[in-house]
DNA sequence: GCGCGGCATGATAGCGATAACATACATGTC
DNA sequence: GACATGTATGTTATCGCTATCATGCCGCGC
């Protein structure tokens, strides 16, 4: 503990507001009327209130005080992973909307596992979050109920679950992917690539994967060369090791779509190592627009999705749903933008 | 709210401990029991008491228990941006260390402002956490004020505070950059040229830069070139225009520090556009070692920073503290290894 | 002068859990 | 069989705050 405390509270008691009320020579309730913007008190007592909280060094106790209002005022928000730009940007997005509401974030992350969301959804549940907010749609049975049963308002986003819990603010990845196979198709590649994670753990991920076959089997396009490298998310340096993968056993491969920017980038970066020309022996794309993507050497073609955007409206819709402005639409699902970025990579 | 709710309890209530209770046949306090690891229950009326709990979906009140126990289970931490995977990775750390203690993580972000930061202190403090992390040495008055009267241990990280509130996990970053100077120096390096932000809101950058003129001074080279250039943290984009910037006004400038490897980044990529070759035409380093440093092309020559271990140092020592295994230690501060990386760019 | 509305403040009763103590019953010891 | 010991469970009293209702006071109109 910090060495000034027992200078500052001899019993090494944090002070209640009944020291504040007693200080101040007024009873706890008028102090916690005085310490809420709405509160209606005199100016004087007001005044004499918060002298006596500033001596005391008091600071509210919110959870003793959510227990008996039975408003905690916090929102969950789980992401797989914060060390990922694009949630990154997501979490901005709730961030900046939940701004002057009063609520606050909290902020978890999956590390893209099943398990751990449901450890942490239950986790988050035990603090009586007032909504939370998702990513992705796939959750353990356990996770669902929970969820179902716990009487607040739920997001899903950057997917569209095929059975949403309540609302949902995102889009399809399937869809996303398809549209950059056809914008690359129509620029004349033929021979296409796709890298991605081994296992399913990154559900977004599968998606887009299932995209990539449905679109090339749709323009009627040789087989897509399909290489799984490394467990989601993968990296930068897995990029690498995979598209060196790729072209040696696929030599004749024209583009590699990669699950993410962060993969595309590396498969880039691993091109120029060993002398292969971006994009005339081989053109890359990404997805997700990071922001790498735009000032990296060459600039990459990528998929830009509204990650920020995805995160305001899914706060938006969370608050109007705390604040009973519902109007029952709950189940109404909120599609955001996504398109293709043409760069110098493809 | 999910629609399924009316279906599961039809008085719209979340149920609690006295529902199971009742629903087990026993007392609120035996379900209290049941439901932690140390509770002394006997098998078949915790068998009872977990149906009960299932078929209700109870889950339960955290902060009610804990305004009860006078334990609320969570520790805060606040770093300047989820967006920065130094920081990212110092999270990890800390959430690696609290796993199976029992203590959850809160995280907030305070976008490198003093004032963000104070609002956050006050808004983590009211929610009472066992310990507080810090990122730096720079605070309010108001802030030191609470985090000294909160009666919680504080532990501050990532710099070396001149007057540390409590405990302190860092390394100097004024060192640490003139290590990198010397490095450089004793390559053969003399027209010395440093890339950061405008302001003193990064106090981190500001100690770098201080850093890199003391160690120009000691080394007698010719004065550093210092170019300002933008609002920190600066971006990649920032650092390709700051590098621009530079080598018109200083032409002759023979290796280009960045305060950080997003920057140093940018720089790089910038150059290879215009065709300046690197570290030939000019030499450029980061700070901070991310990831991109080792994939990029050139790859970066850059100051390695334990990033993952301030986190779980400061975990660790927060833990001791709460625990009480103090012994009276508080103030130590624990010093965390940096290296310079000696890649291709520098 | 009486009653009324409006405002500032106080008193009381929880919110949902747990700490601490109390109780009931089973087991073991001599 | 009496008593100590131990285990499983219940009872009661908070934890620090806020919702709700009660109170007292002021000024106003008729």
């Amino acid at each position: 503990m910090p060495k000034e405390l027992n200078a500052k509270s001899p019993e090494n008691q944090v002070p209640t507001m009944l020291d504040v009320a007693r200080r101040a020579g007024v009873s706890a309730m008028t102090v916690s009327r005085a310490l809420k913007k709405d509160g209606r008190v005199s100016d004087a007592t007001r005044e004499r209130i918060l002298a006596a909280v500033n001596e005391l060094g008091y600071v509210l106790d919110q959870s003793a005080g959510s227990l008996s209002s039975r408003k905690t005022g916090f929102v969950a928000a789980i992401i797989p992973s914060i060390n990922n730009s694009n949630f990154a940007d997501t979490a901005r997005g709730i961030t900046d909307e939940l701004e002057n509401t009063g609520l606050q974030l909290l902020l978890g992350y999956t590390d893209y596992t099943a398990e751990k969301e449901e450890k942490l959804i239950e986790a988050m549940l035990r603090r009586r979050p007032e909504g939370i907010i998702l990513t992705g749609g796939t959750h353990t049975d356990h996770a669902r109920r929970m969820l179902e049963s716990a009487g607040i308002p739920v997001v899903e986003t950057w997917e569209l679950p095929p059975k949403p819990i309540d609302q949902v603010v995102g889009f399809s990845n399937e869809e996303a992917m398809a549209l950059l196979v056809r914008t690359l198709a129509r620029k004349g590649y033929r021979k296409f690539g796709y890298i991605g994670g081994t296992t399913s753990r990154d559900t977004r991920g599968s998606q887009r994967r299932a995209g990539f076959v449905k679109a090339i089997e749709e323009l009627g396009l040789p087989p897509g060369r399909l290489v799984s490298f490394g467990v989601p998310p993968i990296s930068i340096e897995q990029g690498g090791q995979a598209v060196v993968g790729m072209l040696e056993r696929w030599p004749d491969t024209e583009v590699a779509l990669c699950v993410s920017d962060l993969s595309a980038f590396g498969a880039v970066m691993e091109c120029k190592r060993r002398g292969i020309r971006i994009p005339q022996d081989i053109a890359i794309a990404g997805f997700g627009d990071f922001e790498i993507a735009a000032y990296c050497h060459p600039t990459l073609t990528t998929v830009n999705v509204d990650c920020y955007g995805i995160g305001k409206q899914a706060a938006r819709k969370l608050i109007q749903s705390i604040k009973g402005e519902d109007n029952g639409l709950s189940q109404e699902i909120i599609l955001t933008s996504y398109r293709v970025v043409e760069r110098e990579s493809a």
